[in-house]
RNA sequence: UGCCGCAUAGCUCAGCUGGUAGAGCAGCUGACUGUUAAUCAGCGGGUCCUAGGUUCGAGUCCUAGUGCGGCAGCCA
């Protein structure tokens, strides 16, 4: 056995007659008289192959274990099917049995099971119709991130996962320690001074790669970070994780324009890539999904989005007519009724938003003349809201330094950041896009603990 | 963390103003020479989430807890 071998999705194309090998788990089988029909799947494809075993070419002893779930491997020959459904099929002389599945025990049935119950036995859901094509839209969606921004010369960084600075002084964070034991279940202090614990002092899973990223685009111009991000926050939505996968790219000699029409690009582009890459799972999630998903993502991928500045997106709420549970006026933060009606009701595609109240966004985003002001962008899709948060940074020591002392953040802890202004600063530019926000929006998944293999949430870390 | 909803067969659910539990699917047995969420016939399958309470009597009503979900906040 070895890993160099035609998957299902390339038996597909071989001619008919070509004697060939099927390795795969069993979705169901259907038997008639004479005659038993296999469907299996390894996942390299969406569409099941059909395995025809006509009675007495293997063992009815074995034929009998082959149950929704087992693990096989037919041999057999690629033959045109006579019947409608397929265009090609095996006609099976052998099987190997690999794993038997009891069909009383085996939890997962031809249909009719929830997302919920699936979440429950997520170690055998890949096995389904619905996250067999998740995680291929995933992994799609993973390499045309990469290829996105290799394409154009931005360098891939690997970021701490474990940082000692709280970049971006909000959310909450986990934290990393040795000072406390843990034996069945009960908590022992070792020590309770930050100095004798494993970092000589207080340390947690990142938050954000991008104040680490700016660092290294002053220096290497483009790059990006794609990886792991954690929040600790008690936040049980559809909309969040504890665990999730960010992507960050980090630009130098860009401003807030050019920063926009990098995220316009990248979306579009990823989009795009699904569109043609993953056409088979994109049909089946606009059909039993999303009815409308794939029309609204060739909308995304024809047009352009919208944009509109804070201000002019206030007026609209305002002036929308609507009566909101939590009223707008200037100053406000956008809550997700605001989002929502903005992105499906106003506009009916994305809308970035730039040049949102400083009082409402990180210290490191570019002041506008105006003094109230920064050069934020936020990137709002229907249906999930903020997909994207990006901005400017401040480039200018004097007035990064007092936004710090205005926010009563500890300026030492800062003096790495605060050196990149010191010494040869640079008006630059990022963002971060939340993955599994993308895949939800790519696949029309509702609840964002299915576009996860694994979801770690408040209350659930299981496998 | 707050508000709301749900918890009944392996799964998806029904169960009326309280009277000892039902369907479809799955499973098992059989039928059918080409099925495709196969079809047809038959069979088996229940701690009605947990603990209290009200009542002659609780799946049903009340209280608390647990789990799950939705929405909100926080954000990506």
């Amino acid at each position: 056995m070895d890993y160099r071998r035609t998957y299902i999705k390339g038996l597909f194309a071989l001619p008919a007659g070509t004697a060939t090998v099927a390795y795969g788990w069993v979705k169901t089988r259907r038997d008639s008289k004479g005659i038993s029909f296999v469907q299996i799947n390894d996942g390299s494809c969406f569409k099941d192959l059909q395995v025809i075993v006509n009675e007495g070419t293997i063992d009815a002893e074995t034929l009998k274990k082959i149950t929704t779930g087992a693990c096989v491997r037919f041999d057999g020959v690629i033959v045109d099917s006579p019947a409608a459904g397929q265009a090609v099929e095996m006609q099976a002389s052998g099987v190997e049995l690999f794993g038997p599945a009891d069909p009383l025990s085996y939890p997962l049935q031809k249909k009719g099971a929830t997302m919920e119950f699936l979440r429950e036995i997520a170690h055998l859901r890949a096995r389904g119709n619905t996250f067999g094509a998740v995680y291929r839209v995933r992994n799609e969606a993973a390499w045309a991130v990469h290829k996105f921004f290799q394409d154009r010369g931005f360098l891939y960084l690997n970021t701490p996962i474990i940082t000692a600075s709280d970049a971006e002084g909000a959310g909450a964070m986990f934290q990393v320690t040795t000072a406390v034991e843990t034996a069945h279940g009960e908590y022992k202090l070792r020590t309770n001074e930050a100095a004798q614990d494993f970092f000589g002092k207080p340390a947690f899973l990142t938050v954000s790669g991008q104040l680490e990223a700016e660092t290294v685009a002053l220096g290497m111009t483009n790059v990006y970070t794609f990886g792991p991000t954690f929040r600790a926050e008690n936040s049980s939505t559809s909309r969040h994780l504890a665990e999730f996968w960010m992507v960050e790219p980090e630009m130098a000699f860009c401003d807030i324009e050019g920063n926009m029409n990098l995220a316009e690009e990248f979306l579009r582009e990823v989009i795009g890539h699904l569109l043609t890459k993953s056409e088979e799972d994109l049909a089946f999630f606009n059909q039993r999904i999303e009815p409308q998903l794939l029309a609204t993502l060739k909308h995304v991928v024809d047009s352009s989005f919208e944009r509109m500045g804070y201000g002019e997106a206030i007026k609209m709420l305002e002036q929308s007519g609507e009566t909101f549970e939590f009223p707008v006026h200037w100053g406000v933060d956008l809550q997700s009724e605001h989002e929502r009606w903005l992105t499906e009701v106003k506009v009916g595609r994305p809308v970035i938003l730039t040049d949102y109240p400083k009082e409402i966004k990180a210290f490191y985003m570019r002041q506008n003349d105006d003094g109230k002001t920064v050069r934020a962008m936020d990137v709002l899709a229907p249906r999930i809201g903020e997909i994207i948060g990006g901005s400017q940074r401040e480039e200018r020591l004097d007035v990064l330094e007092s936004r710090i002392q205005e926010l009563g953040l500890p300026m030492e802890a800062y003096w790495w950041y605060l050196d990149l202004r010191r010494f040869g600063s640079a008006p630059h530019s990022g963002f971060g896009l939340g993955f599994e926000r993308l895949l939800m929006y790519c696949t029309g998944m509702k609840n964002i603990r299915d576009v996860i293999p694994f979801h770690r949430t408040p209350g659930h870390a299981e496998f």
